[in-house]
RNA sequence: GCCUCUGUAGUUUAAUGGAUAAAACGUCGGGCUUCGAACCCGAAAAUGCAGGUUCGAUUCCUGCCGGAGGCACCA
């Protein structure tokens, strides 16, 4: 029996019960979560009924409940207010949710809603003049998680990247380089290769202030660019490089998985866009003004009019777009939609983009996955100002706190066992020796666990950036962005970690206990139905991540899900339970430890077996 | 000026038009001789303002007030 049965079940016996009452035909039936674990496990709203019948819904709830008898399924249903809630019963709810997916583990959290269709998945695409920052995160873990959340659905995810390597601030860095360099490399600085080149944007950033005829010399840099002089694009390419470099370093600490994204590059597209502003001129979709700009007008779809191509010839940004939709829609021919995880300061050029593209005959989905965006609480990011909160420097942050973290419980841990030590064996150790053995175990630690701690940092940060609906902006307070505790992702893994521990205390296999709780009665307390129907929702809220192109409702739900496990087990016992309570709870927290890792991993963030 | 988004406890976030507006942090008060205290239990504390639609509005509509972004031959 799987939940879905059981759903399905007391959609039927509703359907027949409305139908007694008069209403022949409803369009959905569908439940809520009543608010609280006490009045049942799922309800019906009357509301709809009452008004096809203009009777009071309290009224119809009473004459509904009475209408549905008990079942194999229905303990009871039960009239409160405008709603008829369902008790389900024990061993159905136990069998649907626990024991099904004790069943099949690797189906747990997968559906086929997409069925198999092709998504075209742009992120990330940064700027090759700086190191990445905190908004760079923000755009490169929402578009990891909403990849692996798609594709956990039946999506087939390609993943892309458009990397903006050319243009005038790549050539205000080059400048300065040339100019102040000395030919120096990052490795002579001991500067992480990005932050090197981003040194010499930011010096261009002063420097023209004073001086403003630089920025004619970067657009004389530029044109020689352009025209492919040779030391120019000699240069380019070693700045570039080192970049790229930095970049993969902080891709990799971050542990977005991009080493296989298809990667386009601004300098071997950007002048492709024009022929496909020919084209829509020769098929009269765009019109040539008199100074012999390429336009359109977009008034018609509550826009203005865009140029699309400069008087002199040259493109602009949106050009290259256009290009690359239809370069994507070559490769991808079987692509269903195309998402762009792109800030919301671009929404408009998306809503043109859009509309160009539709007419030029592209008719995939388009869709602007838009995010709000990092702001400090002293206002904007500046590079100017130096308030620019850098990716590596917050990674190494949640780093360095999770590490201490680690290691104060690690240290509160060892001097309990010292005390204890010390009670058994007074005196044998010695001030010195036990000092150094601390030292040394730490050490050892910092060691072994790095990957955990990593791990933990990471979660941390995750946590706090996707725990927001993408369309908000996030006003970034690093103190809550690292925190351990409450509603943040090391919570959700310690919650794992915990019921891990468990499970390796207990001998027997899962398999076993999980077959042998079927042996027993089964009996569920509030706190095993609250988890019980917690799980259940699981495959519904990845759904409506899905769809809502949100991961903050999966983000939200895990916690939920973590905190009823804490609640569980502060009140019960699971090992030292009676036989029958044992295996009931043991199977129950391994249902819960595949929901919470599996979960977790459609974020991004890897669940620890320890910390 | 025009367009879009947004306004919920002190702070950060929840709530397909439905039940007593839900949590976290912070504050205050409890709980480790207990399968892991990165935990648990409790308290105080909120829908910007004014109308409208509705049996019912945080949600939809209008106006006002506040915040953000956009409206380039920039990206």
């Amino acid at each position: 029996m799987t939940y879905q049965t059981v759903q399905q079940s007391i959609q039927s016996v509703i359907t027949e019960a409305v139908r007694k009452l008069g209403v022949a035909e409803l369009p959905e039936i569908r439940f809520t979560e009543p608010p609280s674990p006490d009045m049942g496990d799922i309800s019906f709203a009357c509301f709809e009924v009452a008004k096809a019948i203009k009777k009071n819904p309290a009224e119809v709830a009473c004459e509904l409940a009475e209408a549905i008898p008990p079942n194999e399924i229905i303990k009871e249903a039960r009239a409160v207010g405008p709603y008829v809630n369902f008790f389900i019963r024990d061993e159905a709810l136990f069998e649907s949710i626990v024991l099904r997916a004790r069943e099949d583990v690797e189906q747990v959290g997968k559906s086929d809603i997409g069925r198999g269709e092709i998504i075209v998945l742009e992120y990330l695409s940064p700027n090759t003049n700086k190191p990445l920052h905190i908004g760079h995160i923000r755009n490169a873990c929402l578009g990891d998680a909403m990849a692996r959340i798609l594709e956990s659905q039946g999506w087939k995810v390609e993943r892309v990247q458009i990397i903006n390597d050319r243009g005038a601030h790549i050539c205000k860095s080059m400048l300065m380089y040339q100019k102040y360099g000395e030919g120096k490399t990052p490795q002579q600085d001991g500067v992480k290769p990005d932050h090197f080149v981003g040194k010499f944007y930011e010096m261009f950033e002063r420097e023209a202030a004073e001086h403003p005829e630089l920025q004619e010399e970067a657009q004389e840099m530029l044109r020689k660019w352009e025209s492919g002089d040779k030391q120019t694009r000699e240069l380019w390419q070693k700045l570039n490089d080192w970049v790229y470099e930095g970049w993969k370093e902080t891709i990799a600490n971050l542990g977005v998985e991009s080493e296989k994204d298809r990667l386009y590059y601004e300098s071997e597209i950007y002048e492709k866009g024009k022929e496909v502003v020919e084209k829509g001129l020769r098929q009269g979709i765009f019109y040539k003004r008199d100074d012999g700009a390429v336009e359109i007008d977009l008034t018609a779809e509550g826009l203005d009019k865009k140029v699309l191509l400069r008087s002199d010839g040259t493109s602009i940004y949106i050009t290259q777009d256009l290009y690359l939709a239809e370069l994507r829609a070559e490769e991808y021919p079987k692509a269903s939609t195309c998402i762009y995880v792109v800030g919301k300061d671009q929404e408009y050029h998306f809503k043109a983009l859009f509309i160009l593209l539709k007419k030029l005959g592209l008719n995939k989905t388009y869709y602007h996955l838009s995010y709000g965006l990092m702001r400090l609480k002293e206002g904007k990011m500046s590079s100017r100002k130096g308030t620019v909160v850098h990716a590596d420097e917050l990674i190494e942050e949640v780093y360095n706190l999770a590490g201490n973290e680690y290691i104060k419980r690690y240290k509160l841990d060892f001097r309990a066992q010292r005390s204890d030590m010390s009670r058994l064996e007074a005196n044998r150790h010695t001030r010195e020796s036990t000092k150094r053995t601390e030292e040394e175990i730490i050490d050892d630690l910092k060691n072994q666990r790095q990957e955990q701690v990593f791990a933990i940092g990471l979660a941390a940060l995750k946590y706090y950036l996707l725990s927001v609906d993408p369309s908000k902006d996030i006003i970034f307070d690093a103190e809550q962005a690292v925190r351990f505790e409450g509603a943040t992702g090391p919570y959700i893994q310690y919650t794992y970690a915990r019921m891990r521990s468990i499970r390796i205390k207990n001998q027997e296999s899962r398999i076993e206990n999980a077959a042998r709780a079927q042996e027993f009665e089964i009996v569920l307390n509030q706190e095993e139905r609250v988890i019980i129907n917690k799980l259940a929702q699981f495959q519904s809220i990845i759904e409506k991540s899905a769809r809502e192109y949100s991961p903050a409702h999966l983000a939200h739900y895990l916690f939920e899900l973590a905190e009823s496990i804490n609640s569980f087990y502060h009140k019960h016992q699971v090992l030292k339970a009676e036989e029958g309570d044992r295996e009931k709870r043991l199977a129950l927290l391994d249902v819960c430890a595949v929901v919470l890792k599996k979960g977790l991993s459609l974020l991004g963030i890897e669940a620890v077996e320890r910390m």
